[in-house]
DNA sequence: TTTATTCTGGACCGAATTAGTACCAATTCC
DNA sequence: GGAATTGGTACTAATTCGGTCCAGAATAAA
């Protein structure tokens, strides 16, 4: 259903979460009580953002987890293709370079980068920021409109 | 990965045959031997496209597929809504009306409107005409450069 | 130096989703 | 009436995903 994985949603949660705590490290365990994420769960999010530099990780007895850019600076875009892998929107392509099934009489075959680089775009244009903005960053009232639909 | 699923892929591709072929109509099996989608398949995904409207479909002995609107007239979002269903960009969304798991800590719960707003958008600007033009609409040769990323 | 704490990386399993197929009913033309 | 075609539903196999767990490495404090 073109929706992405739950993984990235936990990402958003656990970023957002950490963008409260400021630029101070948290470990793991307070982040998964501060946002009722499983501990787990919330340890492989984080392991994944780390690993594309979205979040800084310091090992050791006081070690823990803070945001490596302020999240004016962190796309939407760069969350999901940390977590979920990059935004590829049809199989066609990723497969292109080993032989699609049906090569020679599909019309498409990398059309889609079209539509790929458009979605990428968008994604990458918005900020977490923007995202979590409602909620915690911004204190003027949001409309009551705005909360739904 | 936020990737499309195969049977989005395969509507497309079916949608370009149906373009191709005009506005006379042609049977579902015609269409899987003219794109290599297995027959079975074809006909699943011209369902979920008569449904939705995208396709106008005729019953009996004569009967078959055809585009109901000009492939100008049709937008990538709209074929993936008729087969993938609603783009929503979270699960956060979907299961919110029922209430969220994490709800009372979660920050976000909402957001991705922003999101989901924007990537639709994205999606309804391209039309299907734009995604099949260098293939088969148009007969200028396509910069070799556009073929690759 | 020892110990406690924390991240790192990998493997693993159960659940959910998806792809693909098959079947039968309804419809239309010859 | 018979043949051809779409419409709808059900089913199965395969793939993917979510979630958990464990042993190892790194770091700071005692």
């Amino acid at each position: 259903m073109l929706k992405l994985s739950r993984l990235t949603d936990y990402g958003v949660v656990v970023l957002s979460q950490l963008a409260q705590d400021g630029m101070e490290a948290s470990t793991a365990a307070e982040l998964s009580s501060a946002t009722g994420v499983p501990a787990p769960t919330v340890s492989k999010v984080l392991k994944l953002l780390a690993h594309s530099g979205l979040v800084l990780s310091q090992r050791g007895a006081t070690g823990g987890y803070a945001l490596a850019r302020s999240p004016v600076c962190i796309s939407v875009g760069e969350v999901i293709a940390a977590i979920d892998g990059p935004v590829w929107l049809t199989a066609c392509v990723e497969v292109a370079v080993g032989g699609c099934k049906v090569e020679t009489t599909c019309p498409i075959h990398g059309r889609w980068d079209k539509v790929n680089r458009a979605v990428r775009r968008t994604l990458d244009e918005i900020t977490l920021a923007e995202l979590i903005a409602p909620a915690s960053f911004v204190h003027a009232p949001a409309p009551a409109a705005a909360l739904q639909a």
